[in-house]
RNA sequence: UAAAGUAAUCGAAUAAUCGCGCCCUUGUUAGGGUGAGGAAAGUCCGUGCAUUCAAGGACAAACAGCCGGAGAAACUUCCGGACGGCGUGAGCCGGUGGAUAGGACCACAGAAAUGCGAGCAAUCAAGAACUGCCGAUGGACGAAAGUCACAGGCGAUGGUGCAACGGUGAGGUAAGAGCUCACCAGCGGUAUUGAGAGAUACCGGCUAGGCAACCCCCUGUAGAAUGCAAGGUUAAAUUGAAGGCUAUAAAGGCUGUCCGCCAACUUCAGAAGAACCGCUAGAGAUUGGGAGUAAUCCCAAUACCAGACAGAUGAUUAUUUAGAAACAGAACACGGCUUAUGAGUUACUUUAUUUU
RNA sequence: GCGGGGGUAAUUCAGUGGUAGAAUGCCUCCUUGCCAAGGAGGAUGUCGCGAGUUCGAGCCUCGUCUCCCGCU
């Protein structure tokens, strides 16, 4: 889990973010950019979405939302986040697509995801 | 040895590195503690808790259903028993009040499906014989035997159907029928027995279809509705558009529906958008002892054991069981039910086979 | 988390406990030089699944799976 300031919170941020319509995707995880940040000492907040429709069960989502949130910590460790810093906000949203994947291939997919921007 | 039945248990462990929620300490970045389930699930029953309503009239409406007990806030809960059904058996299953309060339904077939019911009338054909059975009694014909679509008696046999108005056998009769008898089933009564459901025995009359997981009747229980997104406290803010503002309509309230009554605002869009309480010490947990066939209850000791709000248990590596562990994630709390669940382990019991 | 509604032919939907239907679509034939339209005929169903009640369930009862909607 992050700490609480990395985190995208209340459902207007979230409306606020998809309403930019700034998409990228693969592997089953797309990913939304928000608007470039107007002051750059705020850190870059981030959303992990994963739908009841993807999968029924509450054990299989939480586990997708985790290797997704996982793959992004390290990431931010090692400061390795490329120009992603520059947008306010960022959301990953898992698809059905991405539900058997492992830690490995997830963080690939992030990685990738995030040099896209 | 194999196949079963019942009950119980378990629900991966250890180490390293990087991380998260809450609490405490320190005092500004560290240390310590703690952190999902037996079903947290489905939301099928309940309960606590919270808010609202409980002016009037009319109509409608829930759940349970063998007996005794347990717990108790309550139940579609649990335990023990009765009865019925299934199984070779250990055992398992049961929504198990009333069909003589009344109504509805019982397709097709069948004379007939609860209606005291096999009908009545006419025509044609065939005829060696036959129109469901009989035709004792009476009638007709005949010398008689006998004959008859006769009057009349009967509902057995055959057949239909899930089901045919008790069943089987014997007597009885012209043929038959509880007409009579025996046994069985069912109904009513009496006696004995049991706490009771019930069981057993005897007697009586002589027959009552199924369906209440259709309406209904009986008995019992419960103020109703809405759910923590209930609800409360503090602080701040209150933008735009449309309708209405006279009337009508729509929408709102009186908490099942309608009538009737009341009131004046209603709808849509926008938002980088406060915090706290409710919130977890409990019909609780663990261990030990006692009472009871059991469900369960009583007593003592011990510790405090998730509390988030885009929502905490994860990732990687190594070792081990079994090279790769099932079903599955708390969201106000609790009791129960139902469903999902890998590999095993333990106890008792049954059946079959083999050996001694 | 809490509450509500559905599942029947390829599709959209009807369907009092008694032989599963309609429209559209599909196939064949007729009509036409050809196509469309029109006409005639035909095929297509685990009534989501599993039990129970009943002589007999799409329908009644229970369980289960799945889809959709509402409340912040």
């Amino acid at each position: 889990m992050l700490p609480k300031q990395y985190r995208l919170k209340n459902k207007s941020a979230f409306n606020a973010t998809y309403r930019v319509k700034n998409s990228t995707h693969l592997g089953g995880v797309t990913l939304f950019a928000g608007i470039l940040k107007k002051d750059a000492d705020t850190d870059t907040r981030v959303g992990f979405v994963v739908s009841k429709k993807t999968h029924k069960r509450a054990v299989k989502r939480n586990r997708l939302k985790r290797l997704m949130r996982e793959s992004y910590r390290l990431l931010l460790k090692e400061n390795n986040l490329y120009n992603s810093q520059n947008y306010m906000s960022l959301i990953f949203v898992g698809g059905d697509h991405a539900l058997d994947k492992n830690f490995a291939e997830m963080q690939n997919i992030i990685k990738t995801l995030i040099q896209r921007l």
